[in-house]
DNA sequence: CCTAAAAAATGACGAAAATCATATTTATTT
DNA sequence: AAATAAATATGATTTTCGTCATTTTTTAGG
């Protein structure tokens, strides 16, 4: 059977061919600000591609060649520990940026990034987009912002991760994952939520049991859903 | 008993001010391409400050009102969970700024920041470093390059976390501290050391312990130095 | 130089969470 | 619709590591 999500995508041509002017996203992101003729010339960079569920945006290794936009969707940014376990580093939503801090660090990517559903995912080159950052001090102090901002979660994320128990961890991600994900339900594998919390994947489904039995989420087989945010909170230990 | 350092910093007036122009540590940091009339700009506004060991630079939940320029000695930026442990996010040497992510993202200091030993640190006001920023095309790129470099560097460390044991997270910790100590031996209280591993005292006291006897380290009461970095690797788990 | 306080070290113990094995349910393919 | 594969779930067991208690060593202050 086919899912409607990619039912939708196959249907709906606006899927493919959104304009940057009236992309609903852009309003949370970084692209924000911008307008006129600015706005022209990132309509007229961009290229907007269709990604099905689980399809790769970029790996680990290879060389950044611009940044994405997510226009629809969701996408994964996760690294690969030793034994090949993904830790989660970022979970992007529409509106977001994507794979522009290797550009900068002019390094490889160190991170791989893949979409977690069916998903609309701009995509500008790097000239072009360093070029905007250049002559646009707006963008450009939106992107030191953000990036600034990013560091400050991570800080947090490391602090709860050397301190906390998984349990304390898991309230904590459902929190950050009700930001991220608003009014859908969560639509996370057990197994990357375990990779998002940092904990083995038999671990994650016994919590979430737990949880599910203290009244505090509702479970259906991919579907999470936040009931009780309070009780959470108070789970996340803060 | 005065100990060396601090009689070093009583008697040498160049602890107390140092030029940018000769700084030596200006070498290993953003300030590095500076020259010219922004230089003796950075050198009029910077004010130099000598901080005894264990001195506080800032405090959570202050306001930022600048930069912190190490010129001499090493920072701990750190984080406070819930129960008041400290976890060390970064350690700062010679060269390396301090405190300007909180100034870019408007909001007040997430961490806090602490000298490990005395040192020697230049202070630059916001509006100076701002306004040297936005005008020094080459300053303002070095510090995005900076920040995306360090985001990097911490999914790294998240995934360090998540992933491995306390043996390897020492273990890695120990080849990070190689770099920022360089030839001194590396020193920092046991806690210290713990609240950057993210482990108990006593467990970080034990794996000292089984490293020293391994052949790996040598222990002294504050100072550990590294005798074979290739097992250090190999017990680091890649 | 002596004393008090702080830091480092060691031991015993228990809780948390990983691992391994296996069963059950849900998806996907033919 | 049946068959295979993948994801989810559960149980048993082991290991790691944190906690608490106590001792020893080091540091700092009078």
């Amino acid at each position: 059977m086919i899912s409607f999500d990619s039912m939708k995508s196959m249907l709906d041509e606006s899927y493919k061919h959104v304009a940057c002017s009236t992309c609903k996203s852009r309003g949370h992101g970084l692209f924000n600000g911008i307008s006129g003729a600015e706005l022209d010339t990132l309509e007229a960079q961009r290229a907007c591609n269709f990604y099905k569920k689980t399809q790769s945006l970029f790996v680990e290794g290879s060389t950044p060649r611009g940044v994405y936009c997510v226009n629809h969707g969701k996408v994964k940014v996760f690294k690969r520990g030793d034994e090949g376990k993904e830790q989660i580093i970022h979970i992007a939503k529409a509106g977001d940026l994507i794979g522009f801090r290797a550009m900068f660090s002019g390094e490889l990517y160190k991170v791989a990034a893949e979409s977690l559903e069916d998903s609309n995912i701009c995509f500008i080159a790097k000239e072009d987009f360093l070029n905007m950052i250049e002559f646009n001090p707006t963008l450009r102090n939106g992107i030191i912002k953000e990036l600034s901002q990013e560091l400050s979660d991570r800080a947090d994320f490391i602090t709860n991760m050397a301190q906390k128990s998984v349990r304390e961890r898991l309230a904590f991600s459902l929190l950050i994952l009700m930001d991220i994900y608003g009014e859908e339900p969560i639509n996370l594998s057990r197994e990357d939520l375990a990779n998002f919390v940092g904990t083995a994947t038999e671990t994650l489904i016994r919590l979430l049991k737990e949880f599910k039995e203290d009244g505090c989420l509702e479970i259906e087989v991919r579907k999470l859903r936040v009931i009780d945010k309070i009780k959470l909170i108070s789970l996340a230990g803060n």
